[in-house]
RNA sequence: GGCGGUGUAGUGUAGUGGCCUAGCACGCAACCCUCUCACGGUUGAGACCCGGGUUCGAUUCCCGACUCCGCUACCA
C-alpha cells in the first residue's frame, strides 16, 4: 500500500530564548513547503531541557511567527489531533517508549555520574560511550540486577542510553544533499532519557513525536545532519523505519564577516538585529533588538530570508508570500551556508517601502510624529507653524511621504528626510551655508522674495518654477546659486525633494517667512 | 583529533561537458539626469579553491588535497 501520505511538517524550536533569525528561516521553509503541497504546518515546543527553559520564550516564538505571517495550523496555542504539542506535557508518552526499548534490550540504564564521565574523558582521550567502552561503565549491562534495583530504590539518578551496535553503515537520504553514509561505530550510546527530571532528550522525543504526529518531512538545520543516522537507527529500533519521514538539512546562516554561525553577538557588534522582534532577557535584563522594532516590514524580512539559501531559478527577487509558496521547492535549496548580508536586507526593505501605499506609510509615520509632538489633526491642507509645534493634516502627511519615501529604507528614516516639513529650520547646516551662501546671496534672496510675493497660485509648482527660472535667466544669475540658497533657507541644508514640490506643500506664507528668516540669520 | 557537510566576484546566487568573452541582484566606482540629497539610467572593476585524472574539450564528471562550517553533552 503506497498510499500518498499527507504532507505534515513541523517547526520544533526549544524555548531557550528569542527565536534566532536562522530559526525563522527554517520555520519559513517548513511553512512554504507545507503550503505548497497543501499540507499541515505544526508548531511543537521542544522543552525537554528543564535547565535551559526560559520563561516568555514560547510566547516570543509564536509572536514572531505571527508577525511574519508564518502561520501554523496545528500546535502549541491552537491545539490539534495530536495534542499536547509541548514536550514537557508528553512525559508519560516518552516513558512508555523508553520502556519499550529497554524491554527489547535496545537500550540500557546507566548510573555514571557527570563527574565520573568527565574523569573518563580525561583519562582516555576521545572517549566515547559506545560498544567498545560500555562494558567498563556502571550500567545495567555490567551491574547485577540486584545492584540495579537497589540503586534505583536509593533514588540514584540514572539515564537510559541507546545501545548502538558498531560496524554498521547507516544511510541517510537527504533531499538536499543526497545520500549521506555514516558508520555506526562513530556514534555514541546517546542518552535518551534522564531520571532526574523524568524527561527524554531531544533525540528520543523527536523521533517519538515525529512518528506519533505523522510527520512526513523533517526540514531542519544542518547542525542536525550528524545525528540523522542516530535518528534512523532509532526509527529502526522502534520498528518504524517504513514510515520514517524524509529528511532535508538546510544550510546554516553564517556571520557576515569572519566565520561561524550567525550569533547574537554579531548583531551587537555589527549593528543589526539577528532576531525577529525585540527581546529582553528575563534574567539579565539584556535587550536584543529585533527586525520588527528596527522598522522592518515583515514581508521584507520574509522575502530576504527566503532568498538566503533558496533560489527560484529566475531573476525575480521580490516575492509575496503567496508567490513564494507557489515557487518553493526543497530541491532548489543550496547546500552551502549563507553569509548574512545585512545590506541586502536593507535593500529589500527599501523595495517594500516603495511598494507600500501612502496611506499605510502615513499611519506608521504618524506614530513617530506624535512622539515628536507634531499634531496631525489639522483640517487645513497647509501646515500650521504658528504654535510651538507644527500642526498638519493627513493629506499633507501623505504628500510629504510620497515625496521622500524613495530616500528612506525604513519608517524611522522618514523623519530625517522630512523634518523640515514639520519644523522651521533653527540652524543652517554649516557646510551647505559655506558652499551656497555667498556674499551676494542675501541680495538675491531679497529679490526672490519679491518674485515669490508676486506669485498668487502656490498650487502650481511647475508654473512657479517657470516664473522663478525666467527671472534668474533674465538677470543672468546662476541657477545653482539661487536655488541652493533658496533650498537652504527652506530646509536648513542642501538636501530634499525638488524645491518647488516643497514650496507647494509649505505654502506662500511659510515659504516667504523662511526665506526672510534665512536672510536675517545668514546675512 | 574523529566524523560529516560545503566550496562560482566582497555578499546572496544562476548556469552548463563546447552556446561562458560565466548571467542576475546587493555593495563599490564613474558618468548621465539635476537647484541639493535620493530615485532612475548607462558603464566599469570584481568569481568558477588547488592539484591530478576522464574527455577532442571541464567551471561543469571522477579522485585527492585544502578551506570553511557543523557535530563530537544527562543542549537543542
Amino acid at each position: 500500500m503506497s498510499q500518498q501520505k499527507r504532507i505534515r511538517v513541523r517547526f520544533a524550536p526549544s524555548p531557550t530564548g528569542p527565536l534566532h533569525i536562522g530559526g525563522v528561516r527554517t520555520a519559513l521553509y517548513n511553512y512554504l513547503f507545507a503550503k505548497k503541497l497543501n499540507g499541515d504546518f505544526i508548531l511543537r515546543i521542544e522543552d525537554t531541557d528543564s535547565n535551559r527553559f526560559v520563561p516568555g520564550a514560547e510566547n516570543y516564538i509564536i509572536d514572531a511567527l505571527n508577525w511574519l505571517g508564518i502561520k501554523f495550523n496545528e500546535g502549541v496555542g491552537i491545539g490539534g489531533h495530536f495534542a499536547p504539542y509541548r514536550q514537557s506535557e508528553r512525559k508519560e508518552i516518552y516513558k512508555k517508549y523508553v520502556d519499550q526499548l529497554l524491554t527489547a534490550e535496545k537500550a540500557y540504564i546507566a548510573f555514571d555520574t557527570p563527574e565520573e564521565l568527565d574523569e573518563k574523558r580525561k583519562e582516555i582521550n576521545n572517549f566515547q560511550y559506545d560498544a567498545s567502552t560500555r562494558l567498563q561503565m556502571r550500567n545495567s549491562l555490567t551491574l547485577s540486577p540486584d545492584e540495579i534495583t537497589k540503586s534505583i530504590a536509593a533514588g540514584e539518578n540514572y539515564v537510559v542510553r541507546f545501545k548502538i551496535e558498531s560496524g554498521e553503515d547507516v544511510l541517510v537520504n537527504d533531499m538536499i544533499r543526497g545520500e549521506v553514509r555514516i558508520n555506526s561505530s562513530v556514534l555514541d550510546d546517546k542518552v535518551l532519557y534522564k531520571s532526574a527530571d523524568q524527561l527524554p532528550t531531544y533525540h528520543l522525543a523527536n523521533i517519538v513525536d515525529d512518528h506519533l504526529m505523522e510527520i512526513s518531512h523533517v526540514i531542519r538545520g544542518e547542525e542536525w545532519l550528524p545525528s540523522a543516522p542516530l535518528h534512523v537507527l532509532l526509527y529502526r529500533a522502534f520498528g518504524w523505519e517504513d514510515s520514517m519521514p524524509a529528511f532535508a538539512h538546510l544550510p546554516l546562516l553564517l556571520k557576515p564577516d569572519g566565520k561561524g554561525k550567525l550569533s547574537k553577538r554579531d548583531g551587537d557588534r555589527l549593528g543589526f538585529p539577528v532576531f525577529p522582534c525585540d527581546w529582553i532577557d528575563p534574567n539579565s535584563g539584556d535587550r536584543s533588538s529585533g527586525y520588527r522594532e528596527a522598522g522592518y516590514f515583515p514581508e521584507a524580512v520574509v522575502n530576504f530570508l527566503a532568498l538566503l539559501g533558496w533560489h527560484p531559478g529566475t531573476d525575480q527577487e521580490i516575492f509575496s508570500m503567496d508567490e513564494l509558496v507557489e515557487l518553493f521547492s526543497i530541491e532548489r535549496c543550496s547546500k552551502s551556508g549563507a553569509k548574512f548580508d545585512f545590506e541586502k536586507g536593507k535593500w529589500f526593505n527599501h523595495q517594500y517601502m516603495q511598494l507600500k501605499p501612502e496611506s499605510e506609510l502615513t499611519d506608521l509615520f504618524i506614530h513617530e510624529l506624535k512622539e515628536k509632538g507634531i499634531c496631525t489633526e489639522n483640517k487645513m491642507i497647509l501646515p500650521d507653524f504658528s504654535g510651538k509645534k507644527a500642526c498638519v493634516s493627513k493629506e499633507y502627511l501623505s504628500k510629504v511621504i510620497s515625496l521622500i519615501k524613495e530616500r528612506a529604507n525604513f519608517i524611522n528614516e522618514l523623519w530625517d528626510q522630512s523634518h523640515f516639513f514639520f519644523e522651521r529650520p533653527e540652524t543652517y547646516n554649516e557646510k551647505s551655508v559655506q558652499k551656497y551662501w555667498k556674499e551676494n546671496t542675501s541680495v538675491l534672496m531679497s529679490e526672490l522674495i519679491d518674485i515669490l510675493e508676486g506669485i498668487s497660485d502656490y498650487n502650481d509648482g511647475v508654473r512657479m518654477e517657470e516664473t522663478v527660472v525666467k527671472w534668474i535667466t533674465e538677470k543672468e544669475y546662476k541657477m545653482g546659486a539661487v536655488m541652493n540658497a533658496f533650498r537652504v533657507s527652506l530646509v536648513g541644508e542642501a538636501k530634499g525633494p525638488h524645491i518647488f514640490d516643497i514650496v507647494v506643500l509649505l505654502g506662500k506664507e511659510e515659504t516667504i517667512f523662511r526665506v526672510k528668516n534665512a536672510v536675517k540669520a545668514l546675512k
